[in-house]
DNA sequence: TGATACTGAATGAACGTTCATTCTTACCCA
DNA sequence: TGGGTAAGAATGAACGTTCATTCAGTATCA
């Protein structure tokens, strides 16, 4: 697993063209190109470019996960624990553009939507910190009897849409309006 | 404009093909084929690639705005408008899936980042009903007083979010649920 | 018969992947 | 210590495939 330097360089520089162009502007050519190394190299890390997409992705959902995680009490109320973790993904997307970038890519791809359903309808035995924030939020009558999924969308939709305007220059997400947006979400979510 | 058709053949598969696989999934062989039409046909009706996608999507957007403006009536209050258009927004997204998928599709990629960017920092000269209301409901003080995109952010990130849940078939969302979720929205959005 | 519409094989550019070769490292023995 | 050797890592030219686009030829219609 501690492999080293250039499995490193192979998927930082994945990262980078793929999050800016996406995976078809980002050939197995130009990744070696930028990471340092022969294009032959790149496979004796990752059998195929489908893996390391894949492999990327996982290492990027950890790392976002550990960042939420930070400083989350799953005993303190509902509310306050939506809004760290509200909070934490905007931080984390703003000041991440490039893993940003790359999970949404991802999640735009034929992978992400297998993912996707793995999650949705796979059982709970993940560390799946929202659906069980948003299950205990309908049981004890604070959030809004609604269908799980749609939940989701109230909550994280307007955060991703925000995320990535303000990676496109399209607004600047201040501290202030971060807090705006996210007590706004919560506004919807509420009972 | 009114060309016959052939044009309208090519089209048809294009939106097919494209929202079911993607721009990457669509080689110009395989519309030529589905469209009962030779591979070099296409180039009589467009100029390349990018402008088939291109004059599809001004389609696709035009058709959808003409939905949208059905029973809409700029005099009533913000509020039902808002519901009038959400409401026709979800409505349009899950009974018209390839239209959907294609718009989503296009948004994904580098074309829909200029479109957008366009939208956003042109002047205000196009018929943009949402902008309106916004606008309008800010001053009204019935809708919070956030920037602009942040209050698109609030409305429809969690319509689409919904919408592909939907077509994907992680949810099923009947009238009554599509209500909900629009006065959840609402709840976002109004001061 | 001429003009226009259409066709699909041909073209060449771009891509992911392979593999024969070279380089690097580590180890051994005198 | 120095020189020889083997194993693994790295390389990048070459290959086969896929694709958008072209164009020489064929069909259609007035």
């Amino acid at each position: 697993m501690t492999k080293p330097d250039k499995r490193d360089e192979i998927v930082r520089a994945a990262l980078e063209l793929i999050a800016e162009n996406g995976f078809h502007g980002a050939p197995m050519a130009m990744i070696a190109d930028k990471a340092g190394v022969g294009a032959g190299t790149i496979y004796r890390y990752f059998e195929n470019k489908e893996v390391l997409i894949n492999e990327l992705y996982q290492e990027l959902e950890q790392r976002l996960y550990a960042y939420l995680m930070q400083g989350y009490y799953p005993d303190k109320p509902i509310r306050e624990r939506f809004i760290h973790l509200g909070t934490a993904i905007l931080r984390y997307c703003i000041s991440n553009p490039l893993d940003f970038r790359y999970l949404e890519q991802f999640h735009n791809s034929p992978y992400g939507v297998v993912h996707r359903r793995d999650k949705i309808f796979g059982e709970a035995d993940e560390q799946d910190v929202y659906r069980e924030l948003f299950e205990e939020g309908v049981a004890q009558q604070v959030i809004k009897e609604l269908p799980l999924v749609v939940l989701f969308a109230l909550a994280f939709g307007p955060l991703i849409t925000v995320a990535r305007d303000h990676i496109l220059g399209f607004v600047i997400m201040d501290e202030a309006l971060i807090g705006l947006t996210i007590a706004a979400c919560w506004d919807g979510l509420k009972r």
